[in-house]
RNA sequence: GCCCGGGUGGCGGAACGGUUUACGCAGAGGACUUAAAAUCCUUGACCCGCAAGGGUUUGUGGGUUCGAAUCCCACCCCGGGCACCA
């Protein structure tokens, strides 16, 4: 028998399915499209890493799937075969490459090129089934061409614009780096802490379509977590612009400052503002002098400036700030003059670049004016509980006793009927203190005296059900803080309704919060003893009119009294795509003196990127220093003038590579719109999960604007996407080349051939999830596909030796095959591969069981027909479609004919319910016998075989069964 | 700190209201072989028991249910992301 060898049918196979144009994409078929977009590769010179084929795997087997037909309704595979556009291509520019080939001496091209070449050589040997003649390589003019022709569009629309923005800057290698490349402040490549500058920057304002990009997602079939994702970049937040009028020294009035805020609700309790160090306002202060402490202010403004991303990290958010002494704001809500500071916990890019600060509900500000002993004022009381009809008012208090020593809280447990562990709490009398009424209730309920009051909260409201009196109650609470100052306990008097009714415990802090339900007790603690501050709704307290109204009913109320405007405020920055590097498209523009910033005329894109002598960055461009590159005449009036130097951020290029591929070779324009609608919007797309933000942003971003210039009619690129899990290395730990623990793929198929290769990352683990590379493991699918091999073609060498009757079979006969088919299909849609090829081993090895014959010789060849293989082969073909093939053939199919193309088999839903099933007794829900029985049982029969099982007796030890519990066909659980 | 994932045998995992551990790896025993590799067969959570059988077990503690890995609550641990966004 011939056996299985990878290393002659995998290389036969790649090459007969690129020489012959097997898996073309035609535009014009009559099947229905389906467009899987496969993430292109940045070709590194480390070549392909296992995590590329895992989810070019998936995809494959995707592609595969569909092309024959698969994912239909049993049995319309053939009718449902999909034309399939799956493609290959290199996102080629880049900075990784152009430090490998400066390290080494060379062309960034030629060590591209290079790189690609291998990676495609790796790509092909999996077998994958791509359309090769669709590849596109960002880096090639007749690509970037398109790339520059897009920024150009985007430039005449106003969404590409030049300003001054800061920058990650890298003193060493004298570059700007991407936020990307910037790991911890440090630079990723040489390690050194990264500078902040300020420099003029090309940027694409991804912000006008902020609302879009977030209404949008609702439209899409991607997974929760990275849909939330996008929404948190996103960061829309509803809330309002309301303007504080200023005045110097002496009441002089100076210019407003406008604040954002999302809670105007608590704008009574704003008691000072901060502006963020670079606010214009605290610059014109400056220079009126107005100022009194001019020199400190301008001595915070200048190390605000210098201190970089890492050391406010390094500040553990230690807040700072000087007062702009000299000048005041007025609150518009109180009319009184607050204090205006400047500190870095505002930020200038976000909002307005200034805050009113309302440290009673805001956890930032409350840090802020605990430090520098800023007043604080609560507007908002909060509420907890549901208000009930026919409540009852009273004043009440919460006291909460805490032993320091033992660091322990007085608690009573009063069980679970009447509100379980609380703080000792009670009524206040006609004109009792509130901290009178806490010391007489603790007293009597627990019979502590010496006690130190030690804070309080603010008045709160509670709504609850007091089942001891049988009345609901609507109460003012107020948390009392004191600490223990003497263990001897007298005194106590309980009232006749308490007595008995509660224990006393002393309880940890987090055996409070554990055992704690009661939400307005819990409150109380987080304030008092966590020292949270209340941040959630309530009822408005010194705000004028508004007072004793609902602090959300009134919010958009108050802003309309102090004449502020609704506003929403979006997280999202515009997008920053200068590169001061060199491997990267050229952005097409000129700037001349006299006309600024001209667009290159259309007719002479691309500009392309030039040869040049020396690719180091030195602080500037390097395209920089070729003047032959730079110097150009003026568009417009035909004068000298410079050629933009710098390059796009590699992410522009792509942005849009899913559309060249619907047209890849269209010379004229960057794709055919009516080919883009074709194959449009992907239907499939396998990305990492790392790439949940960046790139898939700036895609939807992207191809909304192309739906806006008419190119297409759909404005959402990527219809489903699904994220791959990584391979891990055999220690659990990421493969990387420092711990030396990469698995190659060169060695991989190598030794075990591209269909194991690709059957194990499928069988690992879920495909969503990160699973270990496991040596011993591929040997387990390596086994499986030998057995395959060698069970197939022994029957075929049956087949031949005694033709069956053929013609008269219709499908399988066998119910395991069966039973595959539709599991098997069922996986591959929800993306199960691993329990898809777990139940391809399943079949096989219940075809290869051994049995018994009539003659009663022991036998492994069952019966199994022609159509029976053709099916098996089928239904492994997408996972190991080079042996897929090589069987197709051996099974006699003519030279040509692609296993591909031809229907999915169908399955008989009567051979896929078992004849018996397995019955489970129980007793109490406790397992104490299986029986078999006929697949017809009935509900009756299922409890008397129960009822006269000898384990369920012993079980029921005489008893008499009080119910009796039936699943159909399932379970029997006799309860007693 | 906040937001997502996730904790099941020696390992990867399966089951996502109904026999926990499918499938595979590793292990143990056996067949074939001069031997090894390959292949095939048997076995396979833990504790008690010769066995029949019984008990325990899906991170921990509670709850709902005839029945919970699965649903609910609290906590612990691991992985990833965001990190002063007013």
């Amino acid at each position: 028998m011939r056996a299985y060898d990878p290393k002659e049918i995998e290389p036969k196979w790649q090459k007969r399915w690129i020489d012959d144009k097997v898996f073309a994409a035609h535009d014009d078929s009559k099947k229905e499209k389906r467009y899987q977009l496969e993430t292109f590769p940045y070709p590194s010179a480390a070549g392909l890493h296992m995590g590329h084929p895992k989810g070019y795997a998936a995809e494959d087997i995707q592609a595969r799937f569909a092309r024959m037909g698969g994912g239909a309704r049993n049995g319309e595979a053939a009718a449902n075969r999909k034309e399939v556009l799956y493609t290959m291509g290199w996102d080629a520019f880049g900075l990784p490459t152009e430090n490998f080939a400066i390290k080494v001496g060379r062309n960034p091209q030629d060590v591209t090129n290079e790189n690609t070449e291998n990676f495609r050589r790796q790509v092909r040997m999996f077998g994958f089934s791509y359309d090769w003649d669709r590849e596109v390589n960002t880096s090639k003019p007749d690509y970037y061409k398109w790339t520059q022709w897009l920024f150009l569009q985007l430039f005449k629309k106003g969404l590409a614009y030049q300003a001054a923005g800061k920058v990650n800057w890298c003193p060493k290698d004298q570059t700007v780096l991407a936020n990307e490349q910037v790991v911890d402040g440090h630079c990723e490549r040489c390690g050194s802490v990264i500078e902040e500058r300020d420099m003029t920057q090309w940027f694409l304002r991804i912000t006008a379509y902020a609302d879009r990009l977030l209404d949008d997602l609702k439209k899409l079939d991607w997974p929760a977590a990275t849909l939330k994702r996008q929404e948190d970049w996103i960061g829309r937040s509803e809330g309002a612009l309301i303007s504080f009028a200023t005045q110097g020294n002496g009441g002089a009035a100076k210019g407003p400052i406008e604040v954002f805020t999302t809670r105007p609700e608590t704008i009574f309790g704003a008691t000072y503002m901060v502006l963020a160090p670079e606010h214009p306002f605290v610059a014109s202060c400056l220079a009126d002098g107005s100022l009194t402490n001019a020199a400190d202010v301008a001595a915070y403004v200048a190390a605000a400036a210098h201190k970089t991303e890492l050391m406010r990290k390094e500040d553990e958010k230690e807040k700072t700030g000087v007062e702009l002494k000299g000048v005041s704001a007025v609150n518009p809500a109180t009319n009184q003059p607050i204090p205006v500071w400047i500190a870095d916990y505002v930020l200038g890019s976000y909002g307005t670049g200034a805050i009113m600060a309302v440290p009673a509900h805001d956890g930032r500000d409350a840090a802020f004016a605990a430090k520098f002993r800023l007043p604080v004022v609560e507007v908002i009381e909060p509420e907890t509980g549901q208000a009930m009809p026919n409540e009852e008012r009273r004043s009440s208090i919460v006291a909460i006793v805490e032993d320091r020593e033992a660091g322990r809280f007085l608690t009573l447990d009063w069980g679970p009927k009447l509100g379980g562990t609380l703080f000792i709490g009670g009524g206040r009398k006609d004109g009792e203190d509130e901290i009178a009424t806490a010391l007489r209730e603790i007293k009597e309920e627990t019979g502590y005296g010496q006690l130190e009051f030690v804070g309080r909260t603010g008045r709160m409201h509670h709504h609850y059900f007091a089942f001891s009196k049988n009345v609901a109650r609507n109460i003012d609470v107020v948390g009392l803080h004191f600490v223990l100052k003497g263990r001897e306990q007298e005194g106590r008097s309980l009232e006749a309704d308490e007595q008995g009714r509660f224990s006393i415990e002393w309880l940890t802090k987090e055996d409070v919060l554990r055992k704690m339900e009661d939400e307005n007790h819990l409150l109380c603690f987080r304030r008092l003893v966590l020292g949270e501050i209340y941040a959630g709704r309530g009822i408005l307290a010194g705000s004028a009119a508004f007072t004793g109204r609902d602090s959300e009913a009134a919010k958009w109320d108050i802003v309309q009294a102090v004449r502020g405007t609704r506003k929403t405020q979006y997280r999202i920055r515009d997008w920053s795509v200068s590169r001061q590097r060199y491997w990267g498209v050229p952005i097409p523009i000129i700037h001349c003196e006299r006309d600024g910033a001209v667009p290159v005329p259309e007719s002479d894109l691309p500009v392309v990127l030039p040869p040049i002598d020396d690719y180091r960055p030195k602080g500037m461009p390097p395209l920089a220093s070729s003047p032959a590159f730079i110097n150009v005449k003026c568009p417009v009036c035909g004068g000298d003038a410079k050629r933009d130097a710098e390059t796009l951020d590699t992410f522009v290029d792509s942005s849009w590579y899913f559309l060249r591929y619907a047209d890849p070779r269209n010379e004229r324009r960057i794709f055919d719109p009516d080919k883009a609608a074709h194959w449009l919007p992907v239907d499939l797309y396998v990305i990492g999960a790392e790439h949940t933000v960046l790139h898939l942003l700036y895609s939807r971003f992207v191809t909304k604007f192309l739906h806006d210039e008419g190119l297409v009619p759909f404005d959402e690129p990527f219809s489903v996407l699904r994220h791959q899990g990584l391979i891990l290395a055999a220690d659990g730990r990421k493969m990387s080349k420092s711990l030396g623990n990469v698995v190659n793929p060169d060695e991989i198929v190598g030794e075990f051939g591209a269909d194991t290769t690709r059957l194990y990352l499928m069988f690992m683990g879920p495909f969503e999830d990160s699973t270990p590379w496991d040596p011993k493991g591929i040997l387990g699918v390596e086994r499986f596909l030998k057995r395959f091999w060698n069970y197939v073609v022994t029957m075929i060498g049956l087949l031949s030796h005694e033709p069956h009757d053929q013609a008269a079979t219709e499908g399988p006969k066998r119910p395991v095959i069966h039973k595959t088919i539709k599991k098997v299909g069922e996986d591959i849609v929800s993306f199960k591969f691993n329990t898809a090829i777990s139940a391809l081993m399943i079949m096989l090895n219940e075809l290869t069981e051994m049995v018994t014959t009539d003659d009663g010789e022991d036998d492994r060849i069952a019966m199994t027909d022609r159509k029976d293989l053709e099916a098996i082969v089928k239904l492994v073909h997408p996972f190991a479609p080079h042996m897929g093939q090589e069987l197709w053939s051996m099974l006699g199919h003519a030279d040509g004919s692609y296993l591909d193309f031809e229907p999915w088999p169908a399955y008989d839903e009567a051979l896929v319910v078992d004849r018996t099933v397995k019955l489970v007794l129980q007793v109490n829900g406790k397992v104490r016998d299986t029986v078999e029985a006929d697949a017809s049982v009935t509900e009756e029969q299922a409890k008397d075989l129960a009822l006269r099982n000898p384990n369920v007796a012993r079980a029921m030890a005489g008893a008499a069964p009080k119910r009796v519990i039936y699943v159909d066909k399932k379970i029997v659980n006799i309860v007693i």
